[in-house]
DNA sequence: AACTGCTTTCCACTGAGTGGGAAATATCCC
DNA sequence: GGGATATTTCCCACTCAGTGGAAAGCAGTT
């Protein structure tokens, strides 16, 4: 019936990374529909597309006709960004080993911090953050250490911008921040307190590369432990060190896929 | 200058798919040349499809001009498969922690042992698995009890084709690969001998799921220490029995993003 | 049986995709 | 520097793959 009702602009492939960002934020399986909604690619597009998708792998159909991401794309992906990963990860199980905390390891991703890795056990900590998971700068303690370490105009540009509330503890005071940031520069690290998630705390350092900031490390911790966090600091300190020399005979944009440092703020408006 | 020269029965998705599967394989980063050789795809097409991956994020270039998988595409397929993965996490971190043995969590994936997860420490092994990556099902610990303890057309399928040597000491005799088989679901665990790399050995235990097969556990130990692997049979065993446990409510299919299980031997050549 | 929500199939029209060729750019070697 | 080589980027006329509204199919629910 309807023939070319296209609307000029749009490639093909434009609509496949459409369907794939749907997934982006949501979890559950979702029905084609939804897909077609949330992608804005019309439904008997997104039917054949998805069928294609699926066939290959880059999705696939549960049990109830529901479309989740395929495992063939999980384990494509693993390839992404592995000398950091692969690099860090003995480390960041020691840090874990050592402090029986939850331990984990994040890189900036635009304004966002970038879960790069997290090695935890059975015990129950209130979690926010998840392996490739973003989470903002100036809630978190890896964040902020970030923030502090970074070169000035991505701090004053972050700062210029409207900072998120997260939870009734997370500072948004520019001012403030700025302060905070200056103290973790001379202290060498950085705690939040249920800024990000009532009932846990952190505590980060950064982590060098070639004289440079090159990712941060992190303990969460419960509330409840929150006062004698900093008794870690020496293990953190040390695992960081050790991540340091591990990693700095790679060249820098090497260690991830692509050069997560390199956009400052993308344009897209920070504030949810 | 000539237009429409191309194939028929090619789709813009099937040529973006043959892109991605060139970095199933390889692992270094790729100039544009080299992806259109590996994907059949013509240079000038694989030019613009890249482009727009890129700029996405599902590939990335790396400093030199090389093209890489994207850390947004990794970010993404975090969320494939998490079920079974954030589930069982805690339990194969206990199984490292208890043992201090590099711990990993593996199903079966067509006539491959897929890894899903991975606890090692900074303790040296020689290492052919890594998290997301496939070994085949004959060769390793878990492969073994996976073929031991799925259904029985699924190991008669298996052992019908000719199987493939990976080193000196990989069993590649059906006969008396059935009979040890038998010996697995007797004793209840199966192991290897530098079967799939020099210098290490496997211990693997089943994790059942509502009365079949569901994953398998395994401890990987350098081969000095071969002989006394038995001696981590209990925590083995105990490990399983609380995946075991933390998995029963959720149903299967859940558990993966897609049915792992679903497609018994895919028509492809099994032989390399 | 009628209603609701979702998936799948159909099909005529057309502009997005195509890919060989060539120009621009980077890399290497003498 | 300069010439040969490899790689990336741009160009553009041709046409078929892609399109998407409409309608049929299917499974629950009332």
């Amino acid at each position: 019936m309807a023939g070319g009702n296209r609307v000029p602009g749009s490639t093909v492939t434009s609509k496949v990374l459409a369907i794939m960002e749907v997934f982006e934020t949501s979890r559950r399986a979702l029905s084609l529909t939804e897909i077609a909604e949330a992608s804005g690619v019309p439904l008997s597009t997104t039917h054949r597309l998805v069928g294609e998708l699926v066939e290959w792998g880059m999705l696939s159909r549960g049990p109830n006709g529901g479309i989740q991401l395929g495992l063939r794309l999980w384990a494509i992906a693993q390839n992404a960004g592995r000398q950091l990963r692969d690099t860090a990860r003995p480390f960041v199980q020691d840090l874990f080993s050592l402090t029986g905390e939850t331990s984990q390891l994040a890189v900036r991703d635009g304004n966002m911090a970038l879960y790069i890795d997290r090695v935890y056990g059975s015990k129950r900590v209130p979690r926010a953050s998840r392996v490739g998971g973003r989470l903002p700068l100036h809630a978190t303690a890896v964040g902020k250490v970030i923030l502090a370490y970074s070169e000035g105009w991505v701090t004053d540009a972050y700062l210029g911008h409207p900072l998120a509330t997260v939870t009734g503890h997370t500072h948004v005071n520019p001012t403030r921040l700025r302060a905070e940031l200056a103290r973790v520069r001379e202290q060498g690290y950085a705690t939040t307190q249920e800024e990000v998630i009532l009932g846990s705390c952190s505590i980060a350092v950064p982590v060098f590369h070639t004289g440079h900031l090159g990712c941060s490390i992190a303990l969460v911790v419960s509330s409840a432990n929150a006062g004698t966090m900093t008794r870690h600091l020496p293990v953190l300190k040390g695992i960081s060190q050790r991540i340091e020399a591990a990693t700095a005979h790679i060249p820098l944009e090497t260690l991830l896929g692509s050069v997560t440092g390199g956009a400052p703020l993308p344009p897209t408006d920070p504030t949810p």
